[in-house]
DNA sequence: TCAAGAACTAGAATTGTTCTATTTTGAGGT
DNA sequence: ACCTCAAAATAGAACAATTCTAGTTCTTGA
């Protein structure tokens, strides 16, 4: 519950700053209960992990609204984004190879507003 | 031009696999060689790197048609789509948060035929 | 031929995550 | 209340991919 308490209170945080947040509101808790947690909750569909290429795993916890995420070369920011395309359109590959698709990721990368400033 | 080489050989391949290959054509190369290279080329954009959730790097030479990744959830087969939405596309987010979005990377997530079956 | 910078090597270091063995906790039954 | 058993938590080791560092070897231009 603090687990989840806590990736609700800090959407894409990684499992560290999960971990501070479940502390905060707890007491101790070790790393690998937060794993463990962070494991199920995701394994059951209550959060999401994204794994974006060279950062560890983000967890959060709006999930099945088929939405995406923004992240910035520079500083790492994650926001946020609607689908482009409507409902769950992602979904439909050009052709899909005979697999069965059950999700479409998609990772917009680019500057946010601050790192373009600077 | 070994490691070039044999990303194209062997697309999707993860550092390991290319620098096997390399060792294969000109014969002894430091991991940290392979590494250099990869980092250089996929720098000047000469190949791409991609890092899907839950395993290590991968690299191809196919570069510059948008073109995006179907991921086997089992097996981790990987292989290449066409944009579902032509040209370039998804370059487009609903709404960009004032962020300068240079890249869309799609992953498809499913099963390939071969688990399928099994 | 020589010097200077670039690339290469080997091996240690780092980081995020998972594994394992041991301990603690909590629920149900007596 | 007490005991037992299973589930969850703990601590710390283990792991794998990648990066860092220091020293060596190549290559190129003067």
């Amino acid at each position: 519950m603090a687990v989840l308490e806590a990736v609700s209170a800090h959407p894409h945080a990684t499992a560290d700053t999960i971990a501070e947040g479940a502390r905060a509101s707890i007491g101790t808790v070790s790393k690998q209960a937060v794993y463990n947690a962070l494991g199920t909750l995701s394994e059951k569909g209550i959060i999401r992990r994204i794994q974006p290429a060279g950062s560890s795993a983000l967890y959060e916890d709006r999930v099945g609204d088929n939405h995406h995420h923004l992240i910035c070369r520079s500083c790492g920011k994650t926001v946020d984004v609607d689908c482009a395309v409507g409902g769950s359109p992602c979904l439909t590959a050009s052709h899909d190879s005979g697999f069965a698709i059950d999700e479409a990721e998609v990772i917009y990368w680019g500057k946010c507003p601050d790192c373009r400033k600077a």
